[in-house]
DNA sequence: AAAAAGGTGCTATTTTACTAGCATCACGTT
DNA sequence: AACGTGATGCTAGTAAAATAGCACCTTTTT
């Protein structure tokens, strides 16, 4: 069960990462525009270059300005975090996660969402068989 | 969109949480044991007093030893965890986190799981209307 | 084209996390 | 009851993260 090279972030690379990924992309400034206990702009900066250094995320240049994005594609990362998310606290169990998913009044989906919902896992039970 | 109080835990203390979060409670031997790049035995104690300090754990005393378990009830960290990686990674859609759910070999659902599910979301689809 | 505005690279410093070792206390053994 | 085992409390040292300030470069404005 050991995590395949995933290198355990500090408490700013991960808050960065959240935002990169929430985003897709983001610019320093956007950065630290959503960062809690925002800290000074080059604070920010000097992490977005070490983090760059690690290999945590890229950068390409828009008119002179840094744009940054992650280096894992984000599917992936987030199968990585639904995997240790359903680990933690589910025991492993999708069903569990999902049941929660469909309690919680922040995640909670629509009609039309779990008309869709109904539609995959009958997709789902029928391709299992 | 801000978090409500929740103070941002750092690498150690993110594993050692997670530990205890899927054991439900667990001693400092327990700890020890599971966490990656073991460090010292007396390292961890000290984090987890320290974490104590700040009421991120509480303790037992079972004959002598230490049991450690966390402050917040499971189900409510789970709720904001799950929180958490819907909105980062699916731009808060439920919908979205569960197709990929459905879809990850790590946590398929078997059918058995499935058929609970179509029940789930059934009964949700009601009770919604 | 000069000046202003805003962005970047770097380095130094402070703060926090992390670690280890030793002294002490509780429990079970002989 | 003395001994051994194993756990805890502490204190102090090391390593890493986080932050800020300044100097330089690039784009936009006048």
């Amino acid at each position: 069960m050991a995590d395949k090279s995933e290198p355990p972030l500090s408490r700013r690379e991960r808050q960065i990462m959240d935002i990169i990924f929430a985003r897709g992309e983001a610019s320093a400034a956007q950065i630290h525009q959503d960062l809690p206990d925002r800290p000074s702009y080059s604070a920010v900066r000097a992490l977005l270059r070490i983090m760059e250094d690690k290999g945590l995320v890229k950068h390409k240049s828009a008119g002179g300005k840094y744009i940054y994005m992650p280096t894992t594609p984000p599917k992936q990362a987030a199968r990585s975090a639904i995997r240790r998310l359903v680990n933690t606290f589910f025991n492993g169990s999708a069903e569990q996660a999902m049941a929660a998913l469909l309690e919680s009044a922040d995640t909670r989906p629509d009609q039309q969402e779990l008309k869709r919902l109904a539609a995959l896992i009958d997709k789902a039970r029928k391709e299992g068989r």
